[in-house]
DNA sequence: ATATAATTTGCGAATTTTTGCAGGGTTTTT
DNA sequence: AAAAACCCTGCAAAAATTCGCAAATTATAT
């Protein structure tokens, strides 16, 4: 069994029962006691779980905890996401679209700033939820369960009466030629109203994902306003974007 | 054997298992372990996997995880959850409201089962997006940062127009005279239209909450079909809803 | 088809990680 | 206060990893 696995497993057990003793679980993943000892301050020291004598209890008391360790890519998103924060002003209304950037955008928002979110992803709204001066609406519809989030009719036709200040569009695929693209059919057609509801369109793009394209076409690159992205704004990658006109930050 | 062939066994044999070790792998597939760590390297670089030491794990981990420990009277809220599913046939159409009785009977719905569920809540439409053959849809709306579910006219606006079958009510308080009561005031206004649009109410209780009264009228006692409890149907505690007309499981 | 370039693979040696154990200290229980 | 259970440190063995390099394979160009 691998080390990862069990300290898995262990979280897991500490989630249904609020609790773990050592000795047990030492039998129950039949390794030594030191071991089980060594993988709770592990865990502990990550700040998973609250390490005491014996075993080791839950540190949260949330019903739904985000989960850090399945994103691809956090420390880059994470600095994307700083970027994209310094935009932000109180009383402005942001549409969010989906994604893990801009879900670890949505956790870095500070505490004080008073904004209006919409979203159409469930894990941003729930992560947005907890911050206390931002009003957050989900915008309903079907959901897509790959993506967790609402896509459809309903969603198109909402979305486009909303007038926002600034809409974060999560970027599957960037190209000089082809602009911007995505994987998933019907969030294309998502993005696409979103954008045209913004006054300023926002791309939050990794720098893996820079000069790639995906299947659906969203918009081409002189709509959107600003490119954020984790390099450096004077990066080489980067000229040929300034060049055609686009802000990068 | 092709590199990318290989590539394709590895990533099959992870979804499948969760899991890969190195060693196992060399062995499988005839190669040394060192090109199976670059094999698993590469595959971790584009996201694809998780590198450990001693193998690879997968990555389609859950992004929000829920917290089983935290929710209050867990066990009684399951057994009540049990007998409120054998109400379900294929095909139907169901609303739920919010709460954690709703959400550990969204957990214990039978893979199998084909349903279409309304719900207003964040974290029930999350975890029904698990269930393979439910088709989710969530109705938007401003959120309220306490119950996760959303609220306002625009949630009562779409409620009001959908034909459901069931209707699973989570259930704050309940008396003989007093029917059904609840806490927030918001959500009092949806509930009484998610009544409206079923041709079955069907009332979650824990019994706790039996002849309890809360502040905002939902509905009278005779509005109900169904009272769903943790305890036994002929507890004597439930006795006086049975003679006033309702069906108690 | 042949030569050339590029990529992929396996190996040995040095390094790192993981694990169990022994000893001695600390905390909890009796 | 003694006994038991638990914890930490350092150590050593086993397993896994890294690295450079050369051989083998595959791709590309002529």
């Amino acid at each position: 069994m691998l080390k990862e696995e069990r300290q898995n497993y262990i979280l897991d057990k500490i989630r249904e029962k609020n609790k773990v003793k050592s000795n047990e679980l030492a039998i129950e993943l039949n390794v030594s006691e030191d071991t089980i000892r060594r993988d709770l301050n592990q865990l502990s020291h990550n700040g998973l779980i609250l390490k005491v004598h014996g075993g080791a209890l839950s540190t949260h008391q949330k019903l739904y905890q985000y989960n850090e360790s399945t994103i691809f890519n956090r420390e880059n998103k994470i600095k994307l996401a700083k970027k994209a924060i310094s935009l932000l002003k109180d009383g402005q209304v942001i549409i969010m679209s989906g994604g893990t950037t801009n879900l670890e955008l949505s956790r870095l928002i500070p505490q004080n700033l008073k904004l209006t979110v919409y979203t159409y992803s469930l894990p941003i709204a729930m992560q947005l939820t907890e911050h206390p001066s931002i009003e957050v609406f989900i915008i309903g519809g079907k959901i897509n369960k790959k993506a967790l989030v609402t896509v459809g009719v309903n969603v198109i036709k909402i979305l486009s009466k909303i007038k926002a200040d600034i809409c974060f569009l999560g970027t599957s695929g960037i190209d000089l030629n082809e602009g911007i693209t995505e994987v998933g059919y019907e969030v294309s057609f998502v993005k696409r109203v979103m954008i045209a509801s913004s006054d300023n369109v926002v791309s939050l793009v990794t720098s893996d994902k820079l000069n790639t394209t995906q299947r659906y076409p969203i918009c081409d690159l002189n709509e959107i306003h600003k490119i954020i992205t984790d390099l450096d704004p004077d990066d080489p990658k980067l000229h040929p974007y300034i060049k055609r006109g686009v802000e990068v930050l």
